[in-house]
RNA sequence: GGCCCGUUCGUCUAAGGGCUAGGACACCACCCUUUCACGGUGGUGAUACGAGUUCGAAUCUCGUACGGGCUACCA
């Protein structure tokens, strides 16, 4: 009988959702709405001092953008609330004493102070960071050394404590993981990792045990980096609900910088976007550049990140998210960590814009020109304008600079690439041709052309001289599409105004 | 240091014991284009190393090297 899938993704309110965040997302996304199954976003708070204010609605707005919104959360209702952590601190609780009640867990008063001490006393060469495990909790200070009276004297005085997973000695535990198969660890190696905090709230790793099952939860995908605590899991899971209860795990690979492990100073040095949107850290005011502000279609966005260590075997690269949901399969997701390389990401946006309609791009430029400082635009124009320039353009952002001189004329001249073949047949030329202009019936880029060859041919001069000119003319350099094209949307008045505006200064 | 994961062109990857190891990005050349692009054609370029199993290994096993992650009352 199977469970209804049901994925989670649990962000904690820190800063801004970098790539292999937002990869996990898509992966659950896709996952969950492959399968029918149900999407639930939690918001991981636990550690209130690195909480940073307008995080948990910026997550929001990047789901939001990329189209991967959950179906529970917080902001979108669901039967297994409070979805946010600090909200559900007094039910950790509990599970951990449950814990200590078993035998598997125990209370430790030791103070920050006394673990520092051990920490120092027990460090050697060998063993540089020396752990709380094992071979060090018989002497320290908690209810596994004290006597009983003296332990519950303690808890009644309100003593600060915390409470701490017992892990068993020499035992192998077995994860099945659905992208790398089996992978086992000696829990002798693995220390008494801290289960309840000293201000009563669970660590990750208690706190994603009790929530993933509470909130029902069927499949769990996170990075790579958690990997070495999952023995701590399914320890908790095998001793407060059974395992087979516990939902089937994923381990993805990381998202790699130039050097390890992708971080945001990565962007700021190699200049690419590290997060979805836009992210100013309020206490620094350092403002970290998103994929959307970029210049980033979400389409293409979706797309390059599904393909950072996926594909569905097939040469295909370019997948609508439709397409994804239908072919996505988490064992198709490689093992190895992937070199997140720009040149490629930029790649896939090109496609994008290649693909989209112009009526899907139209607003988006709009407000882009019109933050330039370009306002009144013609429907009817731009939609000529996208459409003749969308295939130029690699980032959204581009469409300003393909397109800004179709609704302003040009106040310079590239004039040194036309002074050292200029003379006098030119301009005459170009005083005939703006005469003729001004009486051709059809305004369209095959006539302008035949009446500008037919014009040359009259004054025996090769067109294709004269073609560098005339764009000079028209926009002010040797940029743009095919002049002819330009000069049919910029329409007959203004071509010809920019014509003999330009000839005073040739 | 210990533990865990990984390793196919520069990068993302395909090939799950059997053809000249395929594709994409990037790069280079040519074509198209008298701007710049787009596009088209072609090219350079990889199984980390060493053993073993096998008729046959990128693929399975072991070792080595290299890379990465973890080693907090952070997630």
């Amino acid at each position: 009988m199977d469970k209804r899938v049901r994925v989670r993704f649990a962000p904690s309110p820190t800063g801004g959702l970098h790539l292999g965040g937002m990869r996990t997302v898509l992966y659950n996304y896709l996952f969950a709405k492959k399968h029918g199954g149900d999407f639930v976003l939690r918001i991981e708070d636990t550690d209130q001092s690195r909480y940073v204010a307008g995080a948990e609605e910026y997550i929001f707005d990047c789901l939001k953008w990329a189209g991967l919104e959950p179906t529970e959360s917080l902001l979108h209702g669901g039967n297994y609330g409070p979805y946010r952590q600090s909200e559900r601190k007094d039910t950790y609780r509990k599970y951990a004493q449950q814990l200590v009640e078993g035998g598997h867990a125990y209370y430790a008063f030791d103070t920050p102070e006394e673990l520092e001490k051990m920490r120092h006393d027990f460090r050697t060469e060998q063993n540089p960071s020396p752990q709380y495990d094992h071979s060090v909790r018989m002497k320290m200070r908690n209810s596994l050394t004290l006597d009983p009276g003296e332990t519950k004297k303690l808890l009644e005085e309100g003593m600060r404590h915390v409470i701490r997973i017992k892990m068993p000695e020499h035992e192998t535990i077995i994860l099945n993981d659905l992208i790398r198969g089996e992978v086992s660890f000696d829990t002798s190696v693995v220390d008494d990792k801290v289960l309840l905090k000293a201000d009563g709230m669970p660590t990750y790793h208690l706190a994603v045990v009790v929530d993933d099952h509470l909130m029902k939860i069927s499949h769990a995908f996170r990075g790579e980096e958690w990997l070495p605590s999952a023995p701590v899991h399914i320890l908790l899971w095998k001793n407060l609900f059974g395992l087979q209860e516990m939902p089937q795990w994923a381990h993805l690979p990381l998202i790699l910088g130039p050097n390890g492990k992708l971080s945001k100073r990565d962007g700021a040095k190699y200049g690419f976007p590290v997060f979805a949107m836009n992210w100013t850290d309020p206490k620094t005011n350092e403002l970290t550049e998103g994929f959307k502000e970029k210049g980033f279609l979400p389409e293409a966005f979706i797309n390059l990140l599904a393909l950072l260590g996926w594909n569905d075997g097939t040469e295909q690269e370019i997948f609508t998210k439709e397409e994804l949901v239908e072919k996505f399969s988490i064992d198709r997701v490689h093992s190895g960590g992937a070199k997140f390389d720009y040149e490629k990401a930029k790649w896939f946006n090109h496609e994008w814009i290649k693909k989209s309609t112009v009526a899907s791009l139209e607003s988006v430029v709009r407000s882009l020109l019109n933050e330039q400082g370009i306002t009144g635009i013609n429907d009817a124009i731009l939609e000529e304008v996208i459409e003749l320039i969308k295939d130029r353009c690699t980032l959204l952002t581009d469409f300003y600079d393909q397109s800004y001189f179709f609704f302003r004329s040009p106040e310079k001249w590239d004039v040194d690439a036309v002074k050292p073949k200029w003379n006098e047949e030119k301009k005459e030329f170009f005083n005939v041709l703006m005469s003729k202009y001004a009486n051709v019936q059809m305004w369209h880029t095959t006539q302008l052309e035949d009446v500008f060859k037919e014009t040359a041919a009259a004054l025996k001069i090769k067109p294709g001289e004269l073609q560098l000119p005339f764009r000079i003319m028209l926009v002010g350099g040797k940029f743009g599409p095919p002049v002819f094209n330009i000069a049919e949307i910029l329409g007959k008045d203004e071509t010809i105004t920019r014509m003999k505006k330009a000839l005073t200064v040739f």
